[in-house]
RNA sequence: GGCCAGGUAGCUCAGUUGGUACGAGCGACCGCCUGAAAAGCGGUAGGUCGGCGGUUCGAUCCCGCCCCUGGCCA
């Protein structure tokens, strides 16, 4: 058997009920979450969390993690990912890596090393760009960093701001190519999908609303979610926030609010997919099937 | 039945005082991504400008008729 198993793909295919089955066939196997908003407290329904009854006493690692309040970052995830990965492994059990945060998997499983970061220096580079705007940022750049200049688009504020972080905390270029595809773990990644992932979307996001996700975020505006730079931000809870007050009143046209929460999640699943699909040591297999769970364990090593 | 507004990209709408439609947002498709990644960013494809006829060198824009939609009046 392999150190890790990883089920990956798009949102909302069934890769968590999956992974438990999985685990549960397989045996002294634990999950481990790489999803970026289940790691967060408190946001469960929006983020389609397992509930506990349904994880069948299959241990899970890594959800409720954070607070709302945190901004989610790459670097600080590996770590918890592979010390998860590490203790599960000591006690002689599989880690099943579970989650459609594509960058989160890689950070975890791949040859990933993130520079450090430095809150202060990001801020004042924001108020910066706020300032001069992206193109002269940009512009910057190029005069320190040529390559990385030339593989960040001039409009794209965010990574301009953060090449120029690293740059002048390290004093180094910045390395803007993701390597290759190199695990340090023998791992098998298995990907989900499937064809109806439209719909899918659709009836989770209304299932989601009828499940109590405008009352989850009323419990969480006073932890800060509307101020938090990451979890604010998270599908279905930014389309939300904006028709709502901060007593919890609806504000807005809340039917359009659920509606672009489906554009914006089917977008997201398009966006899933293009990451993915790069990866060429992902063995696909189609969600839908009525035997996946047989059709991945035969292909298991 | 009469009056008014409107019929332009898959959707919602700009626009052209008659001379190749600058179109926009959303959607679709494709792609990028090293500490906010459920975030951030880029590219491409879509239009007989409701139909028919007329005026004109030329009409999506003018005229007539017709069809459709919404509203008002009766």
């Amino acid at each position: 058997m392999v150190d890790v198993l990883a089920v990956v793909g798009p949102t909302a295919t069934g890769k968590s009920d999956l992974a438990v089955a999985l685990a549960q066939r397989l045996g002294a196997a634990e999950i481990v979450n790489a999803d970026s908003m289940q790691l967060y407290a408190g946001m469960d329904v929006g983020t389609a969390k397992l509930p506990p009854a349904d994880r069948h006493g299959v241990p899970h690692h890594l959800l409720d993690v954070w607070p709302i309040g945190k901004s989610a970052a790459v670097a600080e995830y590996q770590q918890l990912a592979r010390s998860a990965i590490a203790e599960i492994r000591g006690r002689g059990r599989l880690p099943v890596l579970v989650g459609g945060s594509g960058l989160y998997l890689r950070g975890a499983l791949d040859k990933l090393e993130f520079p450090g970061e430095s809150p202060p220096i990001r801020a004042r580079l924001y108020a910066e760009l706020e300032d001069i705007g992206a193109a002269a940022l940009h512009a910057r750049l190029a005069t320190l960093d040529p390559a990385a200049a030339a593989s960040i688009l001039p409009t794209n504020g965010r990574r301009i701001v953060r090449a120029l972080e690293v740059i002048e905390i390290t004093g180094r270029p910045f390395v803007a190519t993701m390597p290759g595809f190199e695990s340090i773990y023998d791992c098998v990644q298995l990907g989900l999908d499937r064809d109806d992932l439209d719909d899918r979307v659709e009836q989770r996001v209304h299932r989601m609303i009828a499940g109590g996700l405008l009352d989850e975020i009323r419990g969480l505006l006073p932890a800060g979610l509307r101020a938090s730079p990451t979890a604010g931000k998270a599908l279905g809870y930014a389309q939300l926030l904006a028709v709502l007050d901060d007593e919890g009143a609806v504000t807005g046209d809340l039917g359009e609010a659920v509606e672009a929460t489906v554009r914006a999640t089917r977008r997201f699943v398009r966006r899933q997919r293009s990451w993915f699909r790069r990866d060429p040591r992902i063995r696909w297999f189609d969600g839908a099937a009525p035997d996946v769970l047989d059709r991945i364990t035969a292909a298991l090593p």
